[in-house]
DNA sequence: CCTGAAATCTATAGGTA
DNA sequence: TACCTATAGATTTCAGG
Protein backbone atom coordinates (compact mmCIF):
# COMPACT_ATOMS: atom_id res chain seq x y z
CA UNK A 1 0.00 0.00 0.00
CA UNK A 2 1.12 3.39 -1.05
CA UNK A 3 0.38 6.58 1.43
CA UNK A 4 2.13 9.66 0.42
CA UNK A 5 4.81 8.37 -0.80
CA UNK A 6 5.23 6.16 2.17
CA UNK A 7 5.50 2.56 1.34
CA UNK A 8 3.76 0.14 4.19
CA UNK A 9 3.91 -3.06 3.82
CA UNK A 10 1.15 -6.09 5.37
CA UNK A 11 3.37 -6.04 8.78
CA UNK A 12 2.55 -2.46 9.21
CA UNK A 13 -1.03 -1.97 8.49
CA UNK A 14 -1.12 -4.84 10.88
CA UNK A 15 0.43 -3.30 13.42
CA UNK A 16 -1.83 -0.35 13.13
CA UNK A 17 -4.85 -2.21 13.16
CA UNK A 18 -3.72 -3.76 16.26
CA UNK A 19 -3.22 -0.06 17.91
CA UNK A 20 -6.15 1.24 16.49
CA UNK A 21 -7.89 -0.88 18.94
CA UNK A 22 -5.16 -1.83 21.38
CA UNK A 23 -3.50 1.44 21.59
CA UNK A 24 -1.44 0.89 24.99
CA UNK A 25 -0.63 -2.75 23.35
CA UNK A 26 3.32 -3.21 25.07
CA UNK A 27 5.80 -3.18 21.99
CA UNK A 28 6.82 -6.71 23.03
CA UNK A 29 3.04 -8.09 22.98
CA UNK A 30 2.53 -6.10 19.72
CA UNK A 31 6.15 -7.82 18.41
CA UNK A 32 5.06 -11.19 19.47
CA UNK A 33 1.12 -10.39 17.22
CA UNK A 34 2.88 -9.67 13.93
CA UNK A 35 5.67 -12.16 14.53
CA UNK A 36 8.98 -10.17 14.87
CA UNK A 37 11.11 -9.75 17.63
CA UNK A 38 10.91 -6.30 19.50
CA UNK A 39 13.53 -4.37 18.12
CA UNK A 40 12.25 -4.21 14.60
CA UNK A 41 8.95 -3.45 15.70
CA UNK A 42 10.04 -0.80 17.39
CA UNK A 43 11.64 0.80 14.65
CA UNK A 44 8.50 -0.14 12.36
CA UNK A 45 6.60 1.43 14.96
CA UNK A 46 8.94 4.55 15.71
CA UNK A 47 8.88 5.18 12.08
CA UNK A 48 4.81 4.81 11.85
CA UNK A 49 4.81 7.66 14.52
CA UNK A 50 8.03 9.76 13.37
CA UNK A 51 6.15 9.76 10.09
CA UNK A 52 2.85 11.42 11.33
CA UNK A 53 0.91 7.89 10.13
CA UNK A 54 0.66 7.07 13.76
CA UNK A 55 -0.52 10.41 15.35
CA UNK A 56 -0.72 9.97 18.76
CA UNK A 57 -3.14 7.95 21.34
CA UNK A 58 -5.91 8.65 22.91
CA UNK A 59 -8.21 7.26 25.92
CA UNK A 60 -11.73 6.41 25.40
CA UNK A 61 -13.65 7.16 27.94
CA UNK A 62 -17.34 5.88 28.59
CA UNK A 63 -19.50 8.87 28.54
CA UNK A 64 -22.13 6.50 30.73
CA UNK A 65 -19.67 6.58 33.31
CA UNK A 66 -19.47 10.64 33.60
CA UNK A 67 -23.81 10.66 32.73
CA UNK A 68 -26.18 12.80 32.88
CA UNK A 69 -24.58 13.91 29.39
CA UNK A 70 -26.45 14.99 26.43
CA UNK A 71 -24.68 15.03 23.08
CA UNK A 72 -26.15 16.83 20.31
CA UNK A 73 -25.84 16.72 16.77
CA UNK A 74 -25.68 20.23 15.08
CA UNK A 75 -25.93 21.09 11.58
CA UNK A 76 -25.27 24.05 10.60
CA UNK A 77 -25.75 26.66 7.47
CA UNK A 78 -23.88 29.92 7.37
CA UNK A 79 -25.46 33.30 5.92
CA UNK A 80 -22.52 34.20 3.73
CA UNK A 81 -19.74 31.84 2.03
CA UNK A 82 -17.24 34.44 2.32
CA UNK A 83 -13.83 32.93 3.36
CA UNK A 84 -13.48 35.42 5.95
CA UNK A 85 -17.08 34.01 7.60
CA UNK A 86 -15.44 30.68 7.51
CA UNK A 87 -12.84 31.73 9.27
CA UNK A 88 -14.53 33.37 11.93
CA UNK A 89 -16.80 30.69 12.27
CA UNK A 90 -14.08 28.01 12.72
CA UNK A 91 -12.06 30.26 14.96
CA UNK A 92 -15.68 30.11 17.42
CA UNK A 93 -15.75 26.36 17.06
CA UNK A 94 -12.06 25.88 18.09
CA UNK A 95 -12.80 28.72 21.20
CA UNK A 96 -15.59 26.48 22.73
CA UNK A 97 -14.65 23.60 24.53
CA UNK A 98 -18.57 21.99 24.67
CA UNK A 99 -17.90 21.44 20.80
CA UNK A 100 -15.67 18.96 20.22
CA UNK A 101 -16.32 17.86 16.75
CA UNK A 102 -16.81 19.97 14.22
CA UNK A 103 -16.40 18.85 10.01
CA UNK A 104 -16.84 21.33 7.24
CA UNK A 105 -18.66 19.78 4.84
CA UNK A 106 -19.89 19.70 0.78
CA UNK A 107 -23.72 19.69 -0.42
CA UNK A 108 -26.02 21.96 1.27
CA UNK A 109 -24.65 21.81 5.12
CA UNK A 110 -21.95 24.20 5.80
CA UNK A 111 -20.72 21.80 8.89
CA UNK A 112 -21.68 19.44 11.41
CA UNK A 113 -20.72 19.83 15.03
CA UNK A 114 -20.98 17.58 18.16
CA UNK A 115 -21.47 18.86 21.35
CA UNK A 116 -21.09 17.84 25.22
CA UNK A 117 -23.62 19.12 27.28
CA UNK A 118 -25.34 18.05 30.76
CA UNK A 119 -29.03 18.38 29.42
CA UNK A 120 -30.99 20.03 27.06
CA UNK A 121 -31.36 22.94 28.89
CA UNK A 122 -27.47 23.74 29.22
CA UNK A 123 -27.23 22.57 25.35
CA UNK A 124 -29.58 25.59 24.38
CA UNK A 125 -27.95 27.56 26.87
CA UNK A 126 -24.58 27.00 25.03
CA UNK A 127 -26.24 27.67 21.76
CA UNK A 128 -27.98 31.06 22.66
CA UNK A 129 -24.64 32.26 23.85
CA UNK A 130 -22.23 31.21 20.71
CA UNK A 131 -24.81 32.17 18.30
CA UNK A 132 -25.50 35.57 20.15
CA UNK A 133 -21.77 35.59 20.06
CA UNK A 134 -22.45 37.43 16.43
CA UNK A 135 -21.19 34.90 14.07
CA UNK A 136 -23.29 34.54 10.49
CA UNK A 137 -25.18 31.70 11.37
CA UNK A 138 -28.55 31.27 9.05
CA UNK A 139 -29.44 28.21 10.63
CA UNK A 140 -28.47 25.24 12.37
CA UNK A 141 -30.83 22.14 13.44
CA UNK A 142 -30.62 20.69 16.36
CA UNK A 143 -30.38 16.18 16.73
CA UNK A 144 -29.64 14.78 20.40
CA UNK A 145 -27.82 11.46 20.25
CA UNK A 146 -30.52 9.13 21.97
CA UNK A 147 -28.12 6.03 21.43
CA UNK A 148 -24.43 5.15 19.87
CA UNK A 149 -24.94 2.54 17.68
CA UNK A 150 -21.24 1.90 16.39
CA UNK A 151 -17.97 2.98 16.83
CA UNK A 152 -14.57 2.06 15.64
CA UNK A 153 -11.48 3.47 14.28
CA UNK A 154 -11.69 4.74 10.95
CA UNK A 155 -10.96 1.52 8.73
CA UNK A 156 -8.58 3.48 6.61
CA UNK A 157 -5.99 -0.50 6.52
CA UNK A 158 -8.97 -1.92 4.14
CA UNK A 159 -10.31 1.34 1.96
CA UNK A 160 -7.28 3.80 2.04
CA UNK A 161 -4.32 4.47 -0.14
CA UNK A 162 -4.25 2.25 -3.40
CA UNK A 163 -3.45 -1.34 -1.83
CA UNK B 1 -17.75 14.90 40.86
CA UNK B 2 -20.07 12.06 40.82
CA UNK B 3 -20.51 9.40 38.08
CA UNK B 4 -23.07 6.52 38.51
CA UNK B 5 -22.13 5.74 42.14
CA UNK B 6 -18.28 6.25 42.00
CA UNK B 7 -16.22 9.07 42.90
CA UNK B 8 -13.56 10.87 41.10
CA UNK B 9 -11.66 13.46 42.69
CA UNK B 10 -9.54 16.23 40.78
CA UNK B 11 -6.40 13.86 40.58
CA UNK B 12 -8.55 11.17 38.90
CA UNK B 13 -10.25 13.74 36.44
CA UNK B 14 -6.53 14.65 35.69
CA UNK B 15 -5.29 11.25 35.19
CA UNK B 16 -8.66 10.97 32.40
CA UNK B 17 -7.81 14.14 31.12
CA UNK B 18 -4.14 13.33 30.48
CA UNK B 19 -5.00 9.89 29.31
CA UNK B 20 -7.62 11.01 26.64
CA UNK B 21 -4.90 13.24 24.89
CA UNK B 22 -1.29 11.33 25.49
CA UNK B 23 -2.84 7.90 25.51
CA UNK B 24 0.13 5.78 25.73
CA UNK B 25 2.04 8.14 28.49
CA UNK B 26 4.17 5.94 30.82
CA UNK B 27 2.29 5.52 34.14
CA UNK B 28 5.55 6.71 35.89
CA UNK B 29 5.24 9.83 34.37
CA UNK B 30 1.61 10.06 34.23
CA UNK B 31 2.06 10.24 38.07
CA UNK B 32 4.77 12.84 38.27
CA UNK B 33 1.89 14.68 36.37
CA UNK B 34 -0.03 14.16 39.31
CA UNK B 35 1.94 14.59 41.75
CA UNK B 36 1.93 11.19 43.14
CA UNK B 37 4.54 8.40 43.50
CA UNK B 38 3.64 5.77 40.97
CA UNK B 39 2.09 3.38 43.25
CA UNK B 40 -1.53 5.23 43.97
CA UNK B 41 -1.36 6.49 40.62
CA UNK B 42 -1.55 2.96 39.23
CA UNK B 43 -3.98 1.84 42.07
CA UNK B 44 -6.51 4.71 40.59
CA UNK B 45 -6.07 3.88 36.78
CA UNK B 46 -6.34 0.19 37.61
CA UNK B 47 -9.41 1.66 39.39
CA UNK B 48 -10.27 3.77 36.09
CA UNK B 49 -10.25 0.90 33.69
CA UNK B 50 -11.86 -2.08 36.34
CA UNK B 51 -14.60 0.34 37.08
CA UNK B 52 -14.91 1.16 33.12
CA UNK B 53 -14.46 4.76 33.04
CA UNK B 54 -11.45 4.14 30.58
CA UNK B 55 -12.68 1.63 28.16
CA UNK B 56 -9.63 1.04 26.12
CA UNK B 57 -6.97 3.09 24.28
CA UNK B 58 -7.21 3.82 20.58
CA UNK B 59 -3.91 4.94 18.36
CA UNK B 60 -5.25 8.06 15.90
CA UNK B 61 -4.14 7.64 12.78
CA UNK B 62 -3.49 10.68 10.12
CA UNK B 63 -6.18 10.20 7.07
CA UNK B 64 -4.08 12.21 4.85
CA UNK B 65 -1.10 9.28 5.31
CA UNK B 66 -3.59 7.18 3.60
CA UNK B 67 -4.84 9.43 1.47
CA UNK B 68 -6.61 9.47 -1.18
CA UNK B 69 -9.58 8.40 1.11
CA UNK B 70 -13.44 10.59 1.19
CA UNK B 71 -14.83 10.67 4.21
CA UNK B 72 -19.19 10.83 4.05
CA UNK B 73 -21.59 11.89 6.61
CA UNK B 74 -24.66 10.11 5.88
CA UNK B 75 -28.21 10.64 7.37
CA UNK B 76 -30.62 8.71 7.40
CA UNK B 77 -34.41 8.39 7.84
CA UNK B 78 -36.65 4.81 7.20
CA UNK B 79 -39.61 3.89 6.37
CA UNK B 80 -41.13 2.39 9.09
CA UNK B 81 -40.12 3.03 12.99
CA UNK B 82 -41.28 -0.39 14.12
CA UNK B 83 -38.46 -1.22 16.48
CA UNK B 84 -37.92 -4.40 14.28
CA UNK B 85 -36.85 -2.18 11.49
CA UNK B 86 -34.23 -0.28 13.64
CA UNK B 87 -32.72 -3.72 14.85
CA UNK B 88 -32.39 -4.73 11.02
CA UNK B 89 -30.73 -1.51 9.65
CA UNK B 90 -28.65 -1.18 12.88
CA UNK B 91 -27.62 -5.49 12.25
CA UNK B 92 -26.39 -3.90 8.53
CA UNK B 93 -24.45 -1.37 9.80
CA UNK B 94 -22.60 -3.89 12.16
CA UNK B 95 -21.91 -5.65 9.42
CA UNK B 96 -20.68 -2.87 6.92
CA UNK B 97 -17.01 -1.94 7.81
CA UNK B 98 -17.13 1.01 5.54
CA UNK B 99 -19.41 2.03 8.09
CA UNK B 100 -17.56 3.57 11.19
CA UNK B 101 -19.57 5.48 12.91
CA UNK B 102 -23.48 5.75 13.47
CA UNK B 103 -25.70 7.29 15.94
CA UNK B 104 -29.39 6.98 16.54
CA UNK B 105 -30.79 10.29 16.80
CA UNK B 106 -33.91 12.24 18.00
CA UNK B 107 -35.33 14.76 15.75
CA UNK B 108 -36.66 14.15 12.31
CA UNK B 109 -33.31 12.31 11.51
CA UNK B 110 -33.31 8.61 12.71
CA UNK B 111 -29.61 8.00 11.92
CA UNK B 112 -26.13 9.75 11.01
CA UNK B 113 -23.20 7.65 9.86
CA UNK B 114 -19.74 8.60 8.94
CA UNK B 115 -18.76 6.16 5.63
CA UNK B 116 -14.71 5.82 4.73
CA UNK B 117 -14.86 5.13 1.08
CA UNK B 118 -11.51 5.83 -1.89
CA UNK B 119 -13.67 8.30 -3.60
CA UNK B 120 -16.78 9.19 -4.13
CA UNK B 121 -17.65 6.25 -7.06
CA UNK B 122 -16.19 3.95 -4.40
CA UNK B 123 -18.85 5.58 -1.96
CA UNK B 124 -21.87 5.53 -4.55
CA UNK B 125 -21.24 1.91 -5.11
CA UNK B 126 -21.33 1.11 -1.50
CA UNK B 127 -24.68 2.83 -0.59
CA UNK B 128 -26.27 1.41 -4.19
CA UNK B 129 -25.07 -2.22 -2.64
CA UNK B 130 -26.40 -1.08 1.02
CA UNK B 131 -29.46 0.17 -0.18
CA UNK B 132 -30.43 -2.79 -2.21
CA UNK B 133 -29.99 -4.99 0.43
CA UNK B 134 -33.57 -4.39 1.30
CA UNK B 135 -33.04 -2.21 4.59
CA UNK B 136 -36.07 -0.02 4.38
CA UNK B 137 -34.66 3.54 4.08
CA UNK B 138 -36.88 6.23 3.00
CA UNK B 139 -34.05 8.28 2.43
CA UNK B 140 -30.83 9.55 2.90
CA UNK B 141 -28.53 12.86 2.36
CA UNK B 142 -24.97 12.83 1.50
CA UNK B 143 -22.69 15.07 2.53
CA UNK B 144 -18.65 14.82 1.55
CA UNK B 145 -16.18 16.11 4.50
CA UNK B 146 -13.98 18.48 2.73
CA UNK B 147 -12.32 19.72 5.90
CA UNK B 148 -11.71 18.53 9.38
CA UNK B 149 -12.11 21.60 11.58
CA UNK B 150 -12.20 20.01 15.25
CA UNK B 151 -11.37 16.81 16.87
CA UNK B 152 -10.80 16.09 20.34
CA UNK B 153 -11.57 14.21 22.76
CA UNK B 154 -15.00 14.60 24.62
CA UNK B 155 -14.63 16.79 27.35
CA UNK B 156 -16.36 14.66 30.06
CA UNK B 157 -14.21 15.88 32.47
CA UNK B 158 -15.55 19.66 32.22
CA UNK B 159 -19.30 19.05 31.30
CA UNK B 160 -20.01 15.70 33.09
CA UNK B 161 -21.36 14.38 36.11
CA UNK B 162 -22.61 16.42 39.11
CA UNK B 163 -18.84 18.37 39.39
C1' DC C 1 16.27 -8.65 10.61
C1' DC C 2 18.68 -10.81 14.81
C1' DT C 3 20.86 -11.20 19.83
C1' DG C 4 22.05 -9.14 24.02
C1' DA C 5 22.30 -5.87 27.64
C1' DA C 6 21.69 -1.30 30.07
C1' DA C 7 18.12 1.96 31.22
C1' DT C 8 13.54 2.41 32.31
C1' DC C 9 8.99 1.07 33.69
C1' DT C 10 5.44 -1.97 35.99
C1' DA C 11 3.28 -4.22 39.52
C1' DT C 12 3.52 -5.83 44.12
C1' DA C 13 4.93 -6.14 49.02
C1' DG C 14 5.37 -3.94 53.26
C1' DG C 15 5.14 0.32 56.09
C1' DT C 16 3.56 5.36 57.72
C1' DA C 17 0.00 8.78 58.73
C1' DT D 1 -8.20 5.02 53.13
C1' DA D 2 -4.68 7.04 50.82
C1' DC D 3 -0.09 7.60 50.43
C1' DC D 4 4.94 6.31 50.69
C1' DT D 5 9.57 3.52 49.56
C1' DA D 6 11.74 -0.48 47.84
C1' DT D 7 12.34 -4.06 44.59
C1' DA D 8 11.83 -8.15 41.41
C1' DG D 9 10.40 -8.84 37.04
C1' DA D 10 9.09 -7.08 32.53
C1' DT D 11 9.68 -3.84 28.95
C1' DT D 12 11.95 -0.49 26.18
C1' DT D 13 15.67 1.21 23.74
C1' DC D 14 20.04 0.99 21.74
C1' DA D 15 24.67 -1.38 20.40
C1' DG D 16 26.76 -4.38 17.34
C1' DG D 17 26.42 -8.34 13.89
Amino acid sequence: MKTNGVKLDERDLRIIEILQREGRLSKSELARRVNLSSTPCWERLRHLEDAGIIEGYEARVSLKAFGPLTQVVVTVELESHLPEEFARFEAAVQAHPEIYECDSLGGGIDYVMRVMARDLESYQAFMDRFLGSGLGIRRYFTYVVTKPVKHTPPPVTRIGGSG
